[in-house]
DNA sequence: CTGTTAGCGCTTTCAT
DNA sequence: ATGAAAGCGCTAACAG
């Protein structure tokens, strides 16, 4: 059905040179090549429209000009998730002035062998893991193998690897300083379930924020889905907002402001909980993560923990490419620092504590 | 530095089996193998870690199992713009039961040419040319090249082509009948710079929606950026907002509602619009298109026309599927009805003229 | 049932 | 300066 496609020999018959010259010629040997062969071979392409063809070239270079984008799932895409429409953009912005293209691993893998075999199979020159569990195998794997690979927000807890992610401790403690200063005294932190290092690290924060100010341990609450007796976190609401609405408000001493990371589900749960007869920021204070349009846009509007999510897509994306050059880059995890964006689920008036980006 | 792979030839000695048996047993040739063979070396593969090389059978079998997405420009990532955060999820949801990758062709391109070679490469095996001019000579000469091609929204005027898109003209239509109902007798539309097919079918359908209802012709203005003496519509902002809200003020008669298809720009506009002493919806009302987050979440929220995006970009993908697969698919352009969301930008209550989706 | 063989289209020595 | 030839890792006839 399609036209088979012109190639390098056809170029060549045309111009009345060896495929190898029209080869050298593309890929601009300099010197090598007389100007008048040049030309005919350049004139020849152009006649013949040709274009070169990449799955071959890739084949003997054992390089594609790809970089591969591995999500935790496909899934993010479908929604509007703030965090993964920022780290997006960010990698579009790192690499829109290269030659690399971005190749989303999306199709659909049983296991992570599968996606670890797909994603060393050759297809792109490295990969970006985004979010990708810090216990799943695959990174380490990867790792192993010496596939360049650059971790986003989330990194194996231990041995070499290169990361982008910001400083979530930092960030933990900022929220928890937020509210105390605000003078709330019992505090939740809902935690999903996952040991995301980035979670781990703000709630270790979060804990460091209530001892350095001299509060009891207790003025802390960690909770998961299963202090609600809920077993997840997704739709329908009711299987999580009604109780953790009823968990709020029967808590004693009463629970007064809740730190929720997920910024679309904390928006969700803003916006429901006037149908269980509370308010925010009235009944209950709300910091958000991510501090994307999710968090700005959300009535009210959440204070929200900022990180530079673009800025972390971008640096990786540049990382990964440098490391795919073979140009020196130093191993290690590069942080970015947060700061907390002052909105109204919290009572205070609006203000920012950073400049506007 | 990397390790080199381990290729099937080294399955192949391991198993003490021939290459090409190797690659029967992996490509599931069934019956043609002896199950004893086929264990061998399937256990031969695990030992060694072996991954194919997709490069490799992509160079033999003209196949990459990859379909490529070429938006108009990278730049349409940066931005929370939700035409393409919907389209894209879409085409995720097309794509992710399926054997495919998504290549975003986002490198530099100094002009379509490149984009072009670089299309037809053999980097995938098709395209999804999102909102592509209907002018650019790209989506030609990918159909002359007979490179499956799928276009959404944006599509060539004349000669076949697959493609995607919504029913603009009614969808034009609609948003000037509401006005109309709304008793507005003055209603501009602002036309951007370009000629796609979506902005001429809508404006053809506002004009209708006027005809219809027994207007007289100069109830609709047609407006571009010229008309504002201003040169385009980009950043900052005062470059054509603050002459917009003069000329609107300045209209005489009095243009009382606005159609803005950019979503994001109409948001901006909207919110903006006090600093010049005007509001909406009591000083002039608002119909934007697309109706996704961004309307829904401007203030004031923006009456809407809707079109199905996710259903578009999904279904575009799985069309390219088909074609690519060389299943029959009958060319053309497939359109799904738009309908609109009313919002409290006219000033009306908020209603829903459709089901929830 | 399994092995031999011929490419896919290109880059890259190595001769000439 | 140019051409011949090897080979990247794989698939798919075709033999045996």
């Amino acid at each position: 059905m399609r036209k088979r496609n012109v190639t390098s020999h056809d170029v060549a018959r045309r111009a009345g040179v060896s495929q190898s010259t029209v080869s050298l010629v593309l890929n601009g040997h300099h010197g090598r090549i007389s100007e008048t062969t040049r030309q005919r071979v350049l004139e020849a392409a152009r006649e013949l429209n040709f274009s070169l063809n990449v799955t071959a070239r890739a084949l003997v270079t054992g390089r594609t000009q790809r970089i591969g984008l591995v999500p935790i799932s496909p899934h993010v895409f479908h929604g509007w998730t703030g965090y993964y429409i920022e780290i997006l953009a960010g990698v579009m912005q790192g690499i829109e002035s290269t030659e690399y293209n971005l190749l989303t691993h999306s199709a659909s893998y049983p296991d992570w062998c599968a996606l670890y075999s797909d994603i060393i199979s050759g297809a792109s020159d490295g990969v970006l893991l985004v979010g990708r569990s810090a216990s799943d195998p695959l990174t380490r794997r990867l790792q192993e193998h010496r596939f360049p690979t650059v971790c986003i927000s989330s990194h194996p807890r231990e041995g070499v690897c290169y990361a982008v992610d910001c400083d979530n401790e930092a960030g933990g403690c900022m929220a928890v300083e937020h509210l105390l200063k605000l003078g709330h005294r019992r505090i939740a932190i809902l935690q999903f379930p996952g040991e995301e290092t980035w979670q781990q690290e703000r709630a270790k924060g979060a804990r460091r924020g209530l001892r350095e100010a001299g509060m009891a341990e207790d003025s802390l609450v960690m909770m998961t889905p299963k202090d609600l007796a809920c077993k997840s976190l997704s739709p329908p609401p009711s299987e999580w907002i009604a109780p953790l609405a009823r968990f709020l408000r029967e808590s004693s001493p009463r629970i007064t402001a809740l730190i929720m990371e997920d910024e679309t589900r904390a928006r969700l749960f803003a916006e429901t909980l006037p149908e269980y007869g509370m308010r925010v920021p009235d009944d209950l204070a709300m910091v958000s993560f991510d501090s994307t349009e999710v968090s700005e846009r959300t009535n009210p509007p959440l204070t929200s923990v900022y990180q530079p999510l673009r800025l972390i897509g971008k640096t990786a994306a540049k990382m990964l490419i440098a490391l795919i050059e073979g140009k020196e880059v130093s191993p290690g995890i590069r942080r970015f620092p947060m700061c907390i964006d002052v909105r109204q689920s919290c009572g205070a008036r609006m203000y920012r504590h950073r400049e506007s980006r």
